[in-house]
RNA sequence: CGCGGGGUGGAGCAGCUUGGUAGCUCGUCGGGCUCAUAACCCGAAGGUCGUAGGUUCAAAUCCUUCCCCCGCAA
């Protein structure tokens, strides 16, 4: 492997967590740039972000710059020979894409130019696309639209969630890249342009996305809630008090009930109305409860008083 | 000291205001009905009511300590 080049890689989340891993283990990473510890949970204690923990355990150098765009010397001192990163957060400055010889490259959870942005993976459940992949790119100015080096695509199933999406994507990005690497540094690939008038925007999940809307298809409901799970998790609300739904089926039941009333209960879980049919909401989790099944929600309350309630 | 909900048999809950035989819906086990069943009927097992202390003749219930779980906000 090629340990003469020095690499600087900056990523945050878990996704990230495999690739750098790769890399670490391949190749000679000088350094890694993440996102500044914050405050996290209930007590407001200060978490480190998943890419700092493994650095650390690495014995890797890590910068956090809370604006990376007036701290870039600090990266720059590094000087690196390639810089690969990999939902890092940040807008990375032009001066830090210029300054490597082997170039900026990105690690992308969707097949460009579809889903550029910061929630591509959420948002191509969401959208109920079919496919999705890893995208691995040189890095340009703007958004996500650099020139394409190769790209590698996975189906997405009607079962998976966000959170096995994440998963697959996570170690294809990472073992992609470490495929694709020796090509890029022997200089054996020729980038392709995007073609701008494909490229859609996956923005990050707002909190109004957060909310279901029942007044669609039962099958765009299903995408929702699985789209957002395991995190943030989609909610309604029953009574004025929120529940988390985790998951969820489409049914065959129906009724000519307005969208979001809650038309039946089973031992599968709660059935709501739809534009088109019935959402069976399997697994939820009240406010101030842990999550359950609906099935162990029901068991604890009067049934006969949820049917004909509206959610939302 | 950011706001709030909660810890009761294996699960989800009620009971706490107005202290005094442990309740409900499930699950489990046994039996019955049935061609059959996740349905129905009968029966059984299983809880020192998060922890420590206090008040009381008596505490799941009232007072105090601590621990833990969760929702919101950041």
């Amino acid at each position: 492997m090629n340990k003469d080049i020095k690499i600087v890689f900056m990523g945050t989340p878990d996704f990230s967590v495999p690739v750098l891993e790769a890399l670490i283990k391949n190749y000679n990473v000088i350094g890694v740039v993440t996102q500044p510890d914050k405050q996290v949970g209930r007590h407001g204690e200060i978490r480190m972000t998943p890419v700092k923990e493994l650095s650390l355990k690495y014995n890797i150098p890590v910068i956090q710059p809370e604006r990376l765009r007036k701290e870039s010397d600090l990266v720059l001192a590094l000087k690196p020979d390639l810089i690969i990163t990999c939902a890092y957060g940040q807008i990375v400055p032009k001066e830090i894409i210029d300054y490597p010889k082997y170039h900026c490259i990105n690690v992308h959870a969707s097949l460009l130019p579809r889903h550029r942005g910061g929630a591509p993976i959420h948002r191509a459940i969401m959208e109920g696309d079919k496919e999705t992949g890893i995208t691995i790119m040189y890095m340009d100015y703007g958004m996500d639209n650099g020139d394409i080096i190769a790209q590698s695509a996975i189906p997405i199933t009607n079962e998976d969630t966000a959170e096995t999406l994440f998963e697959k994507l996570s170690q294809l990005g990472a073992t992609f890249l470490i495929e694709t690497l020796p090509q890029i540094l022997n200089g054996n690939i020729i980038p392709t342009k995007q073609i701008e008038s494909e490229a859609t925007f996956s923005y990050n999940i707002k909190p109004e996305d957060e909310i279901i809307d029942f007044n669609q298809d039962a099958q765009v409901v299903y995408n929702q809630i699985r789209g957002l799970n395991s995190w943030p998790v989609a909610y309604t609300k029953l009574n004025n008090k929120r529940i988390k739904v985790w998951a969820s089926r489409v049914g065959s039941g129906n009724s000519n009930c307005e969208e979001g009333t809650i038309i039946k209960i089973s031992n599968e879980g709660i059935h709501v109305q739809t534009k088109n049919g019935e959402i069976i909401l399997t697994i939820i989790q009240p406010e101030g409860k842990k999550k359950m099944l609906a099935r162990d929600y029901l068991n604890g309350i009067q049934k006969d008083e949820l049917i004909g309630k509206r959610l939302g």
